[in-house]
RNA sequence: GGAGAGAUGGCAGAGCGGCUGAAUGCGGUGGUUUUGAAAACCAUUGUACUGCAAGGUACCGGGGGUUCGAAUCCCUCUCUCUCCGCCA
């Protein structure tokens, strides 16, 4: 959510900035909503206040012995004329926040301005394209010859973006997840969350998914709770209305989950093979940090995600998203796309985000600058570290040899336990 | 799932429907004393919104109700604890 402070002192930039995301808004009708919000807010206020006078003026006056009856009336009617002030602006504040809501977090100035994919910058590139002396497969052949992922079988069970790994298939998915939070804890100091993965409305509102995005939300009508789409939401609602100490910043939190996406009308595009699943696996990072320092932290993490491909020797490029393109939180998004060499097309394989104070304000997660000063709110940062069935493809099409194994990259073998896939291993 | 008990400030723990934003203790901060420390003593010590300010409003798990007035009474939800059942 953004800082109403703010959008009343500058609403042009508000506006400008949606404006760049393909969003025209009517800022001065919600400032008009803001102001007539205060307006009732004074105002029932001050008929509480008074209120509350008589009322103690009564509890002395039964004191003194003396007729209370003609007070009593007098309160009574002042109480209700409060409690419906107080109705009517409750009536307008929650329409103002319910506005709120649904408005994305201004871009940083900085992020290219355009209209979709698109307008995209490309602003690295790490490595090379694999070359073969044979046509390469697609993950869709290579895996299912090698009887490592079964197709079939998992839309049997639950319909179609569901696979089930299978033998050495599934160890290579658990040895990425292995290596991707080994790296990240040993090495870059990341703290392993383990997440509860069916969460609170609250939680899903607190990160943005919720009330906007609640289609793409897999839900337990029963219990009102609902599917992590990614890790992200648990792990950066955990400490939610706590206040920190500005010395624990900037934490850093890992944790590996299943994601569930019900990728509502997003059906044909794309869907072959295991790119785009309705359940799959991720290694997410998030950061809680201060403002100051957040957008260098940003490429910090940025740059963690990319050791982990660059270790698995995985061609990649970096992508800057324009600013039609950021997602609906963040103010700021890289994404990292490896090369798949059976499809020849780039794949997203993380996703990392500045959410400036929008997440915190939501989540109330702030922290005291310094002790005895006014809390502020922290940053929020989030990156995959990495998404699973991706980085599966990458391997398994960047290692396929012409006999149609698959040899494992070095960093993996030791959590693999083997140095090659292959028909019949 | 069944039965019972409970939820109060950083923590512990009081709290007859009005003088309770909340006793008391611990902790924190400042000070006195001391060569220094400890101890002792004194003072101070929640958050948010609103106002130039004085001040005002809200908050005793959440929501609703009764009342002129609710931490205190009623309803409801959530969570915690104990016992029983079930179970990886």
């Amino acid at each position: 959510m953004i800082d109403l402070t703010q959008l009343r002192a500058d609403p042009k930039r508000f506006a400008d900035a949606w404006q760049c995301r393909g969003l025209s808004v009517d800022v001065d009708a919600l400032l008009a909503l803001d102001s007539e919000v205060r307006r009732l807010k004074t105002e029932s206020e001050s008929k509480r206040a008074e209120a509350n006078a008589a009322s103690k003026a009564i509890g002395k006056a039964a004191k003194e012995g003396r007729d209370i009856n003609e007070a009593r009336e007098h309160a009574r009617l002042l109480g209700e004329e409060a409690k419906q002030l107080d109705a009517d602006r409750s009536d307008k504040e929650n329409e103002l926040t319910d506005q709120l809501l649904g408005f994305p977090n201004p871009c940083l100035e900085s992020v290219p301005v355009g209209k979709d994919e698109n307008d995209n910058r490309v602003v690295d590139t790490w490595g090379s394209a694999a070359e073969f002396d044979f046509a390469p497969q697609a993950h869709w052949d290579l895996a299912p010859e090698l009887d490592i992922i079964d197709f079939e079988r998992g839309s049997q069970l639950s319909g179609s973006g569901f696979v089930v790994y299978k033998g050495l298939g599934a160890r290579l998915n658990r040895a990425l997840i292995n290596y991707f939070l080994q790296t990240l804890v040993e090495e870059f100091n990341y703290t392993e969350l383990g997440v509860p993965l069916l969460v609170s409305p609250e939680a899903m509102q607190g990160t943005g998914q919720l009330p906007k995005f609640g289609d793409q939300l897999y839900k337990c009508t029963d219990d009102d709770l609902y599917l992590i789409p990614t890790a992200e939401v648990p792990v950066t609602n955990y400490l939610a209305g706590e206040i920190l100490e500005a010395e624990q910043l900037p934490m850093q939190f890992t944790a590996y989950t299943p994601c569930f996406r019900r990728e509502a009308g997003a059906a044909g595009v794309g869907t072959r093979g295991i790119t785009r699943m309705h359940q799959f696996d991720k290694v997410e990072m998030v950061w809680l940090t201060q403002p100051e320092r957040s957008e260098q932290d940003l490429l910090t993490m940025r740059s963690h995600a990319e050791t982990l491909l660059q270790r698995l020797g995985l061609h990649y490029r970096i992508l800057e998203l324009c600013t039609g393109d950021t997602g609906f939180s963040s103010a700021r998004t890289y994404d990292l796309e490896v090369w798949s060499p059976g499809t020849g097309t780039w794949l997203e394989v993380s996703s990392c985000s500045i959410f400036t104070d929008f997440q915190a304000r939501r989540a109330k997660l702030r922290y005291r600058p310094e002790a005895g000063a006014k809390p502020n709110l922290v940053h929020t940062l989030n990156g995959s570290g990495l998404a699973l069935p991706r980085s599966v493809i990458a391997v398994l099409e960047t290692y396929q040899q012409a006999d149609g194994s698959v040899r494992i990259p070095d960093v993996l073998q030791p959590f693999m336990g083997c140095e090659q896939i292959s028909k019949h291993s």
